[in-house]
DNA sequence: AGGGTGACCCGCT
DNA sequence: CAGCGGGCCACCC
């Protein structure tokens, strides 16, 4: 296990810890496909895995970014963990724009 | 700020 | 079985 792509991807997010937050194209990056980013968020939709933080899986431009069970769901549990968000916003990450 | 293109995966036709 | 389009995105113009 773990030599595919989404299986990358699984042990990538999966690695994500309490209150930590990794962009799209981090975890593409880190799978191997920097240009991925659009896959990754397409493995969770498809593939909403259990037990698997896609919740702490944000845009690279800081914003929350879309969620299988909604963006409002999404920002309630970052917020639980300790992730400050504003306006849709993840206070503290360095966004690239 | 908005639109268009690029890269990658999955489901449907 | 093969092709097309859409999607929890990113970058350039």
């Amino acid at each position: 296990m773990g030599k595919g792509f989404k299986e990358k991807v699984y042990q990538v997010v999966a690695k994500i810890t309490k209150g930590e937050v990794l962009s799209y194209q981090d975890v593409a990056k880190k799978a191997g496909s920097p240009k991925a980013c659009r896959a990754v968020g397409n493995i969770m939709n498809r593939h909403h895995i259990k037990g698997l933080p896609c919740h702490r899986v944000i845009r690279s431009d800081a914003s929350v970014g879309g969620y299988f069970w909604g963006t409002k769901k999404k920002i309630k549990r970052l917020k639980e963990e300790g992730v400050k968000i504003e306006s849709g916003k993840v206070i503290g990450f360095k966004k690239r724009k």
